[in-house]
DNA sequence: TCTGGGGTCCTAGGACCC
DNA sequence: TCTGGGGTCCTAGGACCC
């Protein structure tokens, strides 16, 4: 058997936790650039509120209603996430069963096989009653045969938080019966908008349940080879996507963002550039490994003066490395290289990012003909400025490439205080 | 005026090799 | 007139996830 936990508006339940008098309130939390809207407490949802729903749409709403409204906060988010994480890991005897994986920020799988079958539904409410006394995180647990199935019990157990408690276990046919067949197709873990209209379209299948019936070589032709033949599988029970193990590396690291603003000169988007590869070059070191190639792009959205329309135009430029590295001064000079290459005189940039690929561990960097020693002759260095900037503050130490007028970086208007992650912004009670 | 960011997996097709 | 077979590696593109 398989959990998943959840934590319910994870960014939203983050705000409130230093902001109780928002306990019973709504709020919404926005994307970067305060873009639009990527988490809603029930509350909000009740208003009416979209999730992905762009800012500007819904700002009368949001303030006819009183809505509090945050801008994200990554330090905040990312550190009660691992809190809630570890208590997972403790209250599972993760030491010794290895049996949680952190799925996303807000999620986790729990592979169950080592409790008995009676022992499942308690368990599942000490995990939800403890990680919230513990971190002050809601949480939602689904248990069922796979992973799929358990999504499915999450999603029940959410959507009436009274009637199951925020628990929900499908260990037995007519329980499972029943949640398939109030489950759509659309709702789904693994089924998109586009598979979920040709379902109901093509084939008329509706429900989680009618799809369970569909033979396996028709999914293999129709609902995207061997992914779909999964799909039927897990939905009939038979676990078939597997626990993942938690030191897998991640094979491909981005860094990308909108600009704040709508950028033209060269100057700007090379310091864009250059802070984005210092960031993904970062998260390289991070998991120990090391490029092999990268790649650079940027969104241009018509030319300067034009009147708006949103047309992104993708331009990308991919550059094998020598050999595979971790030194951000290399990847910068590399990819400021291939800026320069793509860039436009008089063209409007909205976005740009780089992505860095064909990634190795750092411990199997191989010499090559033309470098006569390994290119891992600033990994000193390298530690040095991370354990600088991951200490005191970010980009305490950086490269000067990236420059420091900034005038493409993201809006953040309403942020809240980073109150477990920096010093300077302790929680404090006004009077 | 304004619409996120960071990933995964799978498949097809081209380049190249022996 | 006839023109192999089997393989790897890489990239692009599509679909999906939170």
């Amino acid at each position: 058997m398989y959990a998943i936990i959840d934590c319910n508006s994870f960014y939203c339940s983050c705000e409130r936790l230093f902001r109780p008098d928002l306990r019973h309130k709504p709020v919404v939390v926005l994307s970067n650039n305060d873009g639009c809207i990527i988490s809603r407490t029930d509350e909000a949802k009740k208003l009416g509120i979209d999730m992905g729903a762009p800012l500007f749409e819904s700002r009368a709403l949001l303030k006819q209603h009183d809505v509090a409204v945050f801008s994200s906060n990554y330090h905040l988010y990312g550190d009660m996430s691992m809190r809630v994480m570890d208590t997972l890991r403790f209250l599972t005897d993760d030491a010794i069963y290895h049996c949680v994986e952190v799925y996303s920020v807000d999620e986790a799988f729990i592979n169950l096989d080592h409790l008995p079958a009676e022992a499942l539904q308690g368990f599942a409410e000490r995990l939800r009653d403890v990680v919230f006394m513990w971190t002050g995180i809601p949480v939602s647990v689904g248990i069922a045969p796979s992973k799929v199935l358990s999504k499915v019990a999450n999603r029940l157990a959410k959507k009436d938080k009274k009637g199951s408690g925020c628990v929900m276990v499908l260990d037995n046919e007519d329980a499972l019966q029943l949640a398939m067949e109030a489950t759509d197709v659309s709702d789904l873990w693994g089924i998109g908008r586009r598979y979920a209209r040709k379902l109901k379209e093509d084939y008329g299948i509706n429900t989680a349940w009618q799809l369970k019936h569909m033979p396996q070589e028709w999914a293999r032709k129709y609902l995207g080879g061997i992914v779909g033949v999964r799909m039927i599988r897990e939905l009939n029970g038979h676990s078939c996507i597997l626990m993942r193990d938690p030191l897998e590396k991640k094979k491909m690291i981005s860094t990308s963002r909108m600009f704040g603003k709508p950028v033209f000169d060269l100057i700007s988007i090379k310091e864009a550039i250059a802070t984005f590869t210092s960031r993904a070059a970062e998260k390289l070191r991070r998991q120990h490994s090391a490029a092999g190639s990268i790649s650079v792009f940027v969104v241009s959205n018509g030319i300067s003066g034009a009147s708006y329309s949103y047309d992104p135009q993708y331009i990308n430029r991919y550059f094998p490395l020598m050999s595979p590295t971790a030194d951000t001064s290399i990847l910068i000079r590399t990819a400021l290289f291939l800026v320069e290459s793509m860039y436009r005189e008089g063209t409007k940039y909205v976005k740009g990012g780089i992505l860095l690929g064909g990634i190795v561990p750092e411990n199997s960097l191989q010499g090559d003909l033309f470098s006569s020693a390994i290119n891992n002759g600033n990994q000193g260095l390298m530690k040095t400025i991370d354990n600088i900037n991951f200490s005191m503050r970010d980009d305490m130490v950086k490269f000067a490439s990236s420059g420091l007028s900034r005038n493409w970086k993201m809006r953040q208007e309403m942020r809240s205080k980073r109150s477990t992650t920096r010093w300077g912004e302790l929680f404090e009670l006004s009077n």
